[in-house]
DNA sequence: CCTTATGATTTTTT
DNA sequence: AAAAAATCATAAGG
């Protein structure tokens, strides 16, 4: 009602043509029929169209001089005819605002997997799941780990929030723009702000849906990742030549008591690139299969020994040299206990 | 293909 | 809770 009042308020302001709707039909058609050129409209079309370009002063004199052509309140009833029809065609359309299940399904999902979520700390949140699990205090199991993973992901994260940015400012320039327009020309031409917001309304509805293809095909390339990397976290992939070198290493030196303590286990980790809880599954699984097998093992028991041993120790027997890395082990650990065969 | 090596997981033992 | 042992599943090599 207001909305109505003020924008009927601002056109009787303009042109005080109050009766415009009423009796004015026919003054056009005459006028036309009285063989008024064709071209007198589109004149006054063109001028109206182009009131936006100009300066505000020119615009207010041309402004004037348009509203005191004899034309002007055949023009606007036609207007006003016009737009009364698309407004009552558009009028069924109106129903709307469902909150679409499929773009809360998709919310959901970016949030659970952490894409979308607690968004300021987007950047700071990952950061601090990486330190907290390259610190390595953590509780490291294997939930969480493949920092592959992560960092793909935070990826996909940066690409969302980026586009999603754009996105939004594009939309609400967009808006703006339209808005600004819209206003402009409500001066000169019918538009209530219920209109305009009617558009406003539009547009937001056209963007989101650009935004749920943007959220949508974000899902996708989360699960993709997910199927390569979680799902598939019981896909073995062996460790580089140089880290079961250093595990290796450790493992023969301490032969006689091959359980490293945790801060040992920390220090392989690091050194090897991989997690504590790996270190761990290695010398499970090396100290069964040693003891299961030691003659398996010999020669790459005598390998490291011999590396070790010439590593530490400078030159101090050299008859020893040969003995010594064959039978390593001093401890409790079960020994060699066959000779060494294939050995010098 | 088949076999072996190997990292991970599960179950059992200590 | 940690290690041992059994088991699983895939990588790698012939």
């Amino acid at each position: 009602m207001e909305d109505q009042a003020r924008m009927m308020s601002g056109l009787v302001g303009l042109s005080g043509l109050s009766q415009v709707d009423v009796g004015d039909h026919d003054a056009g058609r005459k006028q036309h029929s009285l063989g008024q050129p064709q071209q007198d409209i589109g004149d006054i079309l063109q001028q109206i169209m182009a009131i936006t370009d100009e300066s505000l002063d020119e615009a207010q004199a041309r402004k004037h001089a348009l509203n005191c052509h004899r034309m002007k309140p055949a023009l606007f009833s036609v207007l006003c005819e016009i737009k009364e029809k698309t407004v009552l065609s558009i009028r069924g359309i109106q129903d709307e605002d469902p909150p679409d299940p499929q773009i809360m399904r998709l919310d959901n999902m970016l949030l659970a997997e952490g894409v979308s979520g607690p968004e300021k700390g987007g950047a700071s949140a990952a950061a601090a799941a990486v330190a907290a699990a390259a610190a390595g205090g953590s509780p490291n199991d294997g939930s969480i780990e493949h920092s592959d993973y992560r960092a793909k992901l935070t990826q996909i994260r940066g690409i969302y929030h980026s586009e999603l940015e754009k996105y939004e400012q594009a939309c609400s320039e967009f808006t703006n723009h339209v808005m600004n327009l819209l206003r402009e020309q409500s001066r000169t031409r019918p538009i209530s702000p219920k209109e305009i917001e009617r558009m406003v309304g539009i547009i937001h509805r056209k963007f989101s849906s650009i935004q749920m293809q943007l959220k949508q095909s974000t899902c996708e390339a989360v699960m993709i990742l997910r199927s390569r990397f979680l799902d598939a976290r019981r896909k073995r992939r062996n460790f580089n030549k140089q880290a079961t070198e250093v595990l290796n290493e450790y493992f023969y030196s301490h032969l006689s008591n091959p359980y490293p303590s945790e801060e040992a286990k920390e220090e392989l980790a690091k050194k090897c690139a991989i997690t504590v809880s790996q270190v761990s599954n290695w010398f499970g699984n090396k100290r069964i299969r040693y003891k299961k097998n030691i003659g398996k093992f010999q020669e790459e028991a005598n390998l490291y020994a011999v590396k070790t041993a010439v590593d530490a120790a400078s030159v101090s027997s050299q008859a020893s040299q040969a003995n010594s890395p064959a039978t390593p082990n001093s401890g409790g650990y079960p020994a060699p206990c066959y000779t060494p065969d294939g050995m010098l």
